[in-house]
DNA sequence: GATGAATGAGCATTCATTCAT
DNA sequence: CATGAATGAATGCTCATTCAT
């Protein structure tokens, strides 16, 4: 893998772990088996390393969360919401530094970062919010889901996802991160389809 | 109010902000008025302020969450619930600093912190559950709720409140949190009473 | 002394030999018995300290020359005029650091500096111009200069002044340069007064 | 144009302009569309390059001033001495990059340099004075200019001389300058031939 | 309590230079 | 010839901390 990989790596698990600022870029460059200045044979500056592993980290995400609109005829409306927990899981899982990146830099950005991450956020946001209207929508169709409106239902599901992506983050046991998922999910979905 | 006193808010507010970090002790003197070496006066390091800092948000936090087991026979099992959310948002109002301390630091602790601060997380949430537990099986006993198993409601109820937490901090108009809020309980209360 | 003034005369000397870019803030401090960052105790930055430095040295130069015009009355033109060269000479000799700053700089400044000392530059001509118009006038009351329109003769000595500067900084013999001052303002007298 | 060339003027201008210390290698590799290590192809190191670029500005200066000597009897000496100053100001209006440096570090030569620039300029500065010396006798042979010693004649040239070398630098205007060179001139002869 | 002076440690960044390709 | 990668050395600057006053 070439040193600019490496870097990017290092960089994102550092910087997720221990913020932009508690990270030296002496630190990354030592990680990566390399003299800092050459950071600077890649990357402008911290910032713009920062702002790459950051971007990167965001697509990344958004990537995943995508990738769900493609299945939804395939299950009912159920199993398709609860395959977006489980697909949100399973990304914290494979991706923890990005996981870990995205999340820390939405709730708290740096002053430089503020606008550009807001704008991702709203971008990612209203993504997610489309598909999971859609697979709403789907329910009402399949009747698995009474008539209403939609919108409660979707901030309620939102809701659901943000406090699982917390708790992520501070239960580090599998178990009971599953059996907070699980409890969850069937309560709003006990909550919704009644 | 004392220089003590104004090191304490201003360093709640910076550190809250821009992250331990990310915040200079100088930053913190000037905007108490005063120059850095006063500091060392009232605490013995930066290590020291943020301690005392968070530690003063930590239990500014608890104490307001425990009060709300001293209200339980009052109302409803179900006004109950909803007060605690609204409680928690109450705070977040009158207490931003705090609540931005805590929330930062629980999730992203600075790696001299993590142990106390586990410890601290671990002891609240605690606590917590044990108040949300009384209120769902105040529920079965006024026949709201409907008799089942206690801890998938707690889990449930817990992942709303963390999912509200989390949204505060990126949803900063006031009327789409309290609809998110309102609609997250909804939800919840419905699932859980049906 | 204070360390203050201690570090402004090292920085004048260093300035004015090695130039801005060739003096590291460290020399300066070596210097003067102390470590680089003291000198952000006293001064913002490297540029704060050369601009302090620089000023003062204009100003020393400012001032000297125009104490040549409280003493017209007393000498006939042609000594009036010699005394400036003379006067000129002995700032040279008396504040070597300052005048070597002042050449320098005016002659090429660095480019952040270009515009507040081309200001202080033209103030300075306007008034090196003004004095010497005055002596010439005199010395047409006398009689020992003919009449004639004054601009010539202004800029004639001017540029006398001017080579005598350049002239200082690279002849380093006392007595080549003496004579070479002698030789040119001779001349020039020879021209004026014919 | 062979980037060797291209490298020579791009330092020209650059060292002229910015000084030694303040101009990267990266910055002319730029000027020329090259990257830095390019240099190295053909010069050894930065002082290399500046040298070679030192000198050459150096003896085009001389070459400049050495032909002057070769018209000495077509002209009367007055007339030829004009032209000395006529050369000189055409020589900085044609090279400027080259006078730029030539003055700079002639006057304020880095300590590397320091020897070997002042053995070049004496060099230079004893070939004008025999030039200027030569016009002089020929005056004297004319008659325009009175029997009497020369080296105060030559002194004052030579002071005209550099007055003007300097005004050149910060006087930016054409017309105010070729008044000054003039006025310095006319008075200068009117001096030396009466 | 509070401050001015000073410092050691560290940081981001620049730069001249080297070397393998 | 020219470049990409890398580095050692240095630079300006910041910051937490100390200490005498």
């Amino acid at each position: 893998m070439t040193t600019k990989q490496k870097l990017k790596e290092a960089a994102m698990r550092l910087f997720g772990e221990k913020g932009y600022d508690g990270t030296a870029l002496s630190e990354i460059a030592k990680e990566v088996g390399v003299k800092t200045p050459a950071i600077y044979a890649f990357y402008e500056n911290k910032e713009d390393l920062f702002m790459t592993v950051f971007r990167e980290a965001m697509d990344s995400y958004n990537t995943y969360v995508q990738e769900l609109s493609g299945e939804k005829k395939k299950l009912g409306a159920k199993e398709s919401l609860r395959r977006v927990l489980a697909r949100q899981y399973e990304f914290y899982q494979r991706h923890r530094e990005e996981s870990v990146l995205v999340l820390r830099y939405v709730v708290f950005p740096p002053v430089f970062l503020k606008e550009t991450i807001e704008q991702a956020f709203l971008n990612s946001d209203g993504l997610l919010t489309s598909i999971i209207e859609q697979f709403i929508l789907q329910g009402m169709e399949e009747g698995s889901i009474p008539d209403q409106s939609l919108q409660p239902l979707v901030d309620a599901f939102l809701n659901v996802m943000d406090g699982l992506a917390m708790q992520y983050f501070y239960y580090t046991s599998k178990e009971v991160y599953e059996r907070k998922l699980n409890h969850a999910f069937d309560t709003f979905w006990n909550g919704v389809s009644s």
